[in-house]
DNA sequence: CGATAATTGACTATTTTAGTTGGTTAAGTA
DNA sequence: TACTTAACCAACTAAAATAGTCAATTATCG
């Protein structure tokens, strides 16, 4: 698993998504305009997120995009795998000349790390960040408005 | 903290060089055909080891590198460290415009995220991966030439 | 002195990331 | 039906990171 900047995007993108969801479609123009990202880059990272079934476009006016499940169904290591192209860990997987060098051994390093950060972000979902958020609202001097959850969302 | 293809080639060009570490430094060139990896992109690499003091160079006929300290002193997180351009995480850092927004959300995670791999890579040093190594050529039919430390390496 | 090999810097090529442009398609609204 | 909205799509450009090339300098060994 990849960590750059693309999947850091597609989790802004969709946090955003999740903090502004009324029982109404997100456009991603909104998005662009709040994040700070271009919408055509929007639009490559969310057409993957589509194929991946994490979101929903729904067209025409009063469109835009939606979540397929619910916040804590979402994880984090889902969103970043989406946009990510699926990493090529084949070099030496088990070919006969294989010697265990040290080609071989950053391999099985990297295959390690990966499992072990793939592992650390399959458990924190988006609705764990939300929560994050309003523990430290409390604390903080922040004065952003207060997203209600009072009717339930729908989804799918 | 990013995970790249960088960092992957500086391990692998420091456990190649472990490995074939006798009382003479290695060369680049040798790493470079070795690794398959191009002489001056290991140049590029090492010239960034150097300066955080992971390595040695050593110039003239019979030079090359060496490492500064022993390898279960070198962690796999100071070597990716070492080649990779600092990361810029101050985006929101401690801004009065902060509204715990989602960059702000994305920025705390990503934070936490680099010191968990950060912490995780810190603990893996050169010498583990080694003895990983050693572990599995009993059970494989690699048969590959075995790397003796008969004599007491020379570092610093 | 001559060969070796690090060291340095500028420059090029490739890939990835990010953004742009210009459409089409589906759905809601007047 | 015509118009607007916004997803969807594809080709293209721009910027950045990665990877590699080339040429020169410097230290050291024989």
């Amino acid at each position: 698993m990849r960590l750059t900047t693309k999947g850091r995007y597609a989790v802004t993108a969709m946090l955003d998504l999740v903090l502004h969801s009324q029982n109404t479609p997100v456009t991603l123009t909104e998005i662009a305009t709040r994040q700070t990202i271009s919408l055509s880059y929007l639009e490559q990272l969310f057409s993957r997120l589509r194929k991946a079934d994490l979101v929903k476009g729904v067209r025409g006016p009063g469109g835009g995009y939606r979540l397929r499940q619910t916040p804590d169904l979402i994880s984090i290591a889902s969103i970043i795998e989406a946009v990510n192209e699926p990493i090529d860990s084949t070099k030496c997987g088990g070919e006969e000349n294989c010697q265990h060098d040290s080609v071989c051994l950053t391999h099985d390093l990297w295959a390690g790390l990966s499992d072990h950060i793939q592992d650390y972000l399959s458990k924190i979902t988006l609705a764990d960040l939300i929560a994050q958020r309003d523990d430290r609202r409390n604390t903080t001097k922040c004065s952003e408005a207060i997203v209600k959850f009072d009717k339930p969302l729908k989804y799918g």
